[in-house]
DNA sequence: CGGCCCCGCGTTTTT
DNA sequence: CGCGGGGCCG
């Protein structure tokens, strides 16, 4: 116990050892955050406090369960189970399932997430009549829906024009979405599913309901603490004053600098106001910053001090000053990889780092491709963390909406994707006249294919006949009550899905098969972990001597809903923790938020890319874009490297765009080759002049300037014997199959591998580094001498005479080219 | 009734 | 360039 508050500076020492009343800290970048959070909940502990008292709450299941394993360590496996401990979404689900019926909700509720969602509100689009493809389009709807349930804005004050919303639809021509809003939470209710907005709103709506659900949740805790309270919306900060509302023992964390989510409703206000909330709070400054070099705070100081209204504070690294950053430009966006993985490569001989030292990070998921392309060229071990491409997946979808459905037999966008998924004669104007019929009469389409009123619509017999056996079917399966793998396997088989993609014997075909095998085996490394857990719970609890002792009958039984749950909860960054080991990490600025990384490229530091991701953008938004690029270099604890293209492929065009203003903005004492504010355009060099023009700009030969930071770069593409030693020996291709939970295959998923190269091993050069006369040597054509270079970037044509094939004219961005030493 | 192909569309970020 | 939807053909 003595060692929870040892090593603590005096400010953490200072709000670890405040445990009453309300709390504000703000802790900067690296500030050691969640050592003062699992600290202060350690200290409460050994002052007393019953762990199951004690509510800490997290945006994702990855940041609580360090934050669990820490307190492990200080207090105990035994004690630290006991803590309630989660994210946000995880825990108010425990809530409502307890409370549902209050809430008009079967216990057994599912959950939509965000394409499930779109999906639902679509067919209700459709269902009302409406224009979903010109007016109402469905991703637009989805998210006024989500931004007015954020706001507490439930469809009854929409419609009454509560919010102004309904005076904004008005005026985007759309005035009719509080309608769709109305239908489409009657869907959700009929359907038994809630989506992730619906988890916050009906929290509040239960605590608003119900008194007796709010004493008693709230009477469970004493004592409640927040990370990234910057982060929270109205829905889970209005839940939080109720929670606190006894004892106001309150304690967040956050910083105001690190606020990147109000494009998902987080209000920044909550942070800045919460002294005038709660007037007896105690504010905490953490300040000193132990992950990143003097140059990494300061650049991202003078950053962040463009941005106007924040809560002043002063960061100061405790570290050497280190590197400056540098910049790096490339053509291409297919360059601007090619420099990056360069630069790993080069840095890990003259450092000694190890792939899992690097992160690339940017601002939209599209800029992964080209990256993944070169990294694989070169052989570096990647993993991407992103979306869930691989739940995305058609024959995913499929399985997994059966076993959705069978959990939930009310779910009608499960129902309506597997009804016929394999074919079995249920047309899609069944579907639909069934949809009618149930619409009318306010059931779901379950229910409405077992009524006996079917008959008198206008449904042919064999299709009802048809209807009714799908629908017991997935009775039998509803009933199901057992392990979760057991019933996954049954309802695999049985549903005829199974055969149904094994017989397909196409390349693709297997490949979905695999994918049909993996969540299978996924849903199989669930069940195994959760019995571990329980097993080592015992031990703790002193129950058993030997986890081995306890028998395979005592275990607890995991059910498929559970499976479906943990899924839907899953968050990008929650992959098993041998998957990220020793791969360079390619992640979005936001997914990085928490994390941290020895060396960190920053790519795409383009104006309309970051900032702006899409299209003109407001000041606030301008505000929390820089609050992003704060967070992307604040993650590295040696090294940042941004990198810019001057064009780059977008929705399939070409794009010129200039180089960030945020390169600019970090003050240029703190960058290696500062780009001069005063020149708008070019960079470090003036090679490029306008914005696009045409005419041969390359051939000048003078650009080898300082265009690629520190030099670092240019020479070491020559390929250098050794360097296959850095090829991966365990590439990206998925891990054993047995036991692979569902993060592993997910992200083992996303590495996506492709066929083998022409030649894997060679590795061409970029571009950009080729002149005339210089000898090259292609992986076909073999060797030959550069003659003159003629277009515009970035199809750049050279005339290359070989010395077996002769002239040919080659497109240098598709030729794979090297030079010869 | 089901599967295939073509066209047109659109693109932040995520629990 | 990649996806989804719709239309057309077998």
């Amino acid at each position: 116990m003595s060692g929870i508050l040892d090593d603590l500076n005096p400010e953490q020492l200072a709000a670890v050892k405040c445990t009453e009343g309300p709390e504000l800290i703000i802790a900067g970048a690296g500030s050691g955050k969640t050592r003062v959070l699992t600290s202060r909940i350690a200290y409460l502990i050994s002052l007393g406090v019953p762990p199951e008292r004690i509510l800490a709450l997290t945006f994702t299941k990855k940041a609580a369960g360090e934050m669990k394993e820490r307190i492990a360590a200080m207090v105990g496996d035994r004690q630290a189970r006991r803590i309630w401990m989660g994210t946000f979404h995880s825990v108010f689900i425990r809530f409502l399932r307890e409370y549902a019926e209050a809430i008009g909700f079967p216990a057994t509720f599912t959950i939509y997430d965000q394409t499930d969602s779109v999906n639902a509100v679509k067919t209700v689009i459709r269902q009302l009549g409406l224009d979903d493809k010109n007016v109402y389009k469905p991703r637009e709807v989805q998210s006024r829906i989500s931004r007015a349930k954020n706001d507490l804005v439930t469809p009854t004050p929409y419609a009454n024009g509560e919010g102004g919303y309904r005076d904004s639809d008005k005026i985007h021509k759309k005035p009719e979405i509080y309608k769709i809003y109305a239908e489409y939470c009657k869907f959700c209710k009929t359907s038994g599913v809630m989506d992730f907005d619906d988890i916050l709103l009906y929290t509040n709506i239960l605590f608003r309901k119900s008194e007796e659900a709010l004493t008693n949740i709230a009477g469970r805790f004493t004592h409640i603490l927040v990370d990234e309270y910057q982060d929270t919306n109205l829905a889970q900060y209005l839940i939080l004053k109720k929670l606190a509302s006894v004892h106001h023992n309150l304690c967040v964390v956050g910083d105001d600098s690190q606020s990147i989510y109000a494009f998902r409703g987080a209000q920044i206000q909550n942070i800045l106001n919460f002294q005038k909330d709660f007037p007896e709070t105690r504010l905490f400054r953490l300040e000193r910053n132990y992950r990143s070099t003097a140059n990494i705070v300061n650049a991202a100081n003078s950053l962040i001090a463009n941005n106007e209204g924040r809560i002043p504070k002063n960061c100061v690294s405790m570290g050497s000053a280190g590197e400056k950053i540098r910049l790096m430009r490339a053509y291409t966006e297919g360059e601007e990889a090619f420099q990056i993985a360069s630069a790993i490569i080069s840095r890990m001989r003259s450092d000694g780092a190890s792939y899992d030292d690097f992160a690339i990070l940017y601002r939209t998921n599209a800029q992964s491709r080209a990256l993944e392309e070169q990294l694989r060229r070169r052989n570096i071990p990647y993993i991407i963390f992103s979306g869930n491409s691989f739940f995305e997946r058609a024959e995913v979808k499929d399985l997994m909406a059966y076993f959705k459905l069978a959990v939930n037999l009310r779910d009608d966008e499960s129902f309506k994707r597997i009804v016929n998924k394999p074919a079995r004669g249920v047309s899609e104007n069944t579907v639909k006249e069934l949809a009618d019929f149930a619409f009318g009469r306010g059931l779901c389409l379950f229910e409405a294919a077992m009524s006996p009123e079917l008959e008198t619509s206008g449904l042919r017999g064999p299709a009802i006949k048809h209807l009714r056996e799908f629908c017991t079917m997935m009775q039998g399966f509803a009933a199901d009550s057992g392990d979760a793998y057991k019933a996954a396997m049954s309802i695999a088989h049985e549903s005829g899905l199974y055969l149904f993609y094994k017989s397909d014997e196409s390349v693709e075909g297997q490949s979905r098969f695999q994918n049909i095998q993996e969540l299978l085996d996924s849903v199989a490394g669930f069940v195994e972990e959760q019995h571990e857990e329980y097993r080592n719970g015992l031990v703790e609890e002193g129950e058993v001597e030997d986890a081995s002792e306890v028998p395979e009958s005592a275990l607890p039984v995991v059910t498929l809903g559970e499976f479906l749950e943990n899924i839907s909860l899953l968050s990008s960054v929650d992959v098993a923790d041998d998957e990220t080991s020793n791969k360079v990490a390619l992640m979005t600025a936001h997914s990085a938020k928490g994390l941290e990384f020895p060396y960190v490229f920053v790519a795409g530091m383009e104006e309309n890319l970051f900032p702006g991701g899409g299209w003109t953008i407001s000041p606030k938004e301008l505000e929390e874009e820089r609050r992003l690029f704060y967070v992307a270099i604040t993650r590295a604890k040696k090294a940042v490297v941004l990198t810019y293209a001057d064009t780059r492929m977008r929705n399939g065009r070409h794009e010129n765009n200039q180089p960030s203003r945020f390169l600019t903005e970090i003050a240029p004492q703190y960058v290696e080759n500062p780009i001069r504010k005063e020149r708008s355009l070019g960079g470090a060099s003036s090679l490029l002049g306008g914005s696009g023009g045409s005419g041969s700009r390359f051939g000048g030969g003078s650009w080898r300037s300082s265009d690629f930071g520190s030099g670092n770069f240019s020479t070491s593409t020559s390929r250098k014997p050794g360097f296959g030693d850095v090829r991966a020996s365990k590439n990206t291709t998925s891990p054993k199959p047995t036991s692979a939970s569902a993060w592993e295959i997910k992200s083992a998923i996303q590495s996506r591998p492709k066929p083998a190269e022409v030649d894997p091993d060679f590795v061409p050069d970029p571009m950009s580094s080729f002149r005339e006369g210089d000898r090259i040597e292609h992986n076909r054509f073999g060797k030959g001498t550069m003659g003159s270079i003629t277009g515009t970037i970035p199809d750049l044509r050279a005339e290359v005479t070989f010395d077996l094939y002769g002239k040919k004219i080659l497109l240098l961005k598709h030729a794979k080219l090297r030079h010869i030493k």
